[in-house]
DNA sequence: CGCTTAATTGAACATACTCAAAATTTGTGG
DNA sequence: CCACAAATTTTGAGTATGTTCAATTAAGCG
């Protein structure tokens, strides 16, 4: 049963919320709503690439996504992910031209893309949307701030751990409480860990042997949180 | 001849340039600068710390400054710097109410401090600062971003070149257009490339061998800046 | 069912860290 | 300006963590 271009309303009937689109209006809505295209992504399908040319706000209707960077030798690093209600692609508009990192869905996602233009005009019309524009800016650059010192400062024990209680805080559980409402392939959670494929295997062995998580198939179950977010090296 | 808090004018005569405050008229400014008070920094004096509530808007008049997290085992990784008319504690305005850094002076310093509700008011009726401090938070993220990848996936000879490429573009160069316009500790230049003070005298030592810079006393030179680039492995 | 992709395991190796000690520089009070 | 204490830099050696590479097993998919 595959989902439909049709099931994504206008933006005034969007019912997602937690946006920083909740400050507008229901004309402001039709406004930024006008020219609005939305896209059906397959699951490994690439939203736009780093370094093309901006072309638009993407604004995730229903779905995962994961943001890249690559680095110098072609490794890549996960520095962010989308979810419902989530906005993609924002920063180009403001400084550059082009996309800062790559947006993959991690499964299929309904993605709606927005006019740039429309977007600016409506943030210089209602002060609100700058604010909470500025209040996520602000949001991810603490994320990716915190996420830098976890990465210079830990090991990878602990960036594998720190990695599953972000994955827990972003995506959230299944309805057991306890499953990883994300499946990610091994190399994934090695890519936003910052380690090998390898390394990520053996040590979510060592959390599973020590009955911290459990592993089914492609899932993942934390077991003791509590024990995890020591391991994690969090402790605030 | 030690400066004095009276050597720093007023925001309507303020000289420093691009700053994001340019977008103001001067009765704005002078708005802005209603109950600022300018301080005089010590080297090595802390502006703010991590996790204090937030007590207003810094404005660097002259100095430089380093911005640090502490890592969960103490470590200190350094994550920003400021200088002349840059702008400290702003993220604290917009999100949480606490400061997410610990901002410290790297030289002798003159730091105005701004009014957080005067400059609130400020972006409220002027979209254009607004603009001018999404840009801002926008670039900043862009950086931690890419320093996130470099400490994620190089080794720690390209990070210490890295590290001596970001002090060049962001304190620039003495008059002999070698000498890096700033002083550090190794083990501050650790601090930022994420690494121990050891590996980092050790590794500029070695790139001193290969005749890429010269150690004079505190002062580095770079004598050779593309093979720096190359070593940092930067190849955009 | 065969092919491709992903996960796993092992072992050798390298990078960078830790710890300890010595040398050097810096700061301060007399 | 000197002497002494404190901080910083430097060097060495041993070690651990995590990477690399190669080979094997398992899973996913048309």
């Amino acid at each position: 049963m595959k989902k439909q271009i049709s099931d994504i309303p206008t933006c005034v009937q969007c019912t997602n919320k937690s946006s920083i689109f909740c400050a507008l209006s229901s004309n402001e809505k039709s406004e930024l709503g006008e020219n609005k295209g939305g896209n059906f992504y397959k699951k490994g399908q690439v939203v736009f690439y780093e370094g093309n040319h901006s072309s638009g706000l993407y604004c995730v209707f229903k779905g995962k996504v994961k943001l890249t960077k690559l680095g110098e030798d072609g490794k890549e690093q996960v520095i962010r992910f989308a979810k419902d209600a989530d906005i993609l692609g924002y920063r180009a508009l403001l400084s550059n031209e082009s996309y800062q990192a790559t947006a993959t869905a991690m499964e299929d996602c309904l993605i709606c893309r927005l006019s740039k233009k429309n977007f600016i005009q409506l943030m210089e019309k209602n002060p609100k949307l700058s604010w909470n524009t500025m209040r996520l800016l602000s949001n991810d650059l603490r994320k990716a701030e915190q996420h830098l010192i976890n990465i210079a400062q830990k090991t990878a024990k602990e960036r594998i751990a720190e990695a599953l209680i972000v994955l827990k805080s972003t995506f959230g559980l299944k309805l057991d409480q306890k499953t990883l409402d994300v499946t990610l392939k091994r190399s994934e959670i090695a890519e936003i860990a910052g380690t090998t494929t390898e390394t990520t295997i053996r040590t979510l062995a060592s959390l599973h042997k020590e009955e911290i998580i459990e592993l089914n198939e492609k899932n993942i179950l934390i077991l003791n949180l509590k024990k995890l977010t020591k391991t994690a090296a969090i402790y605030d």
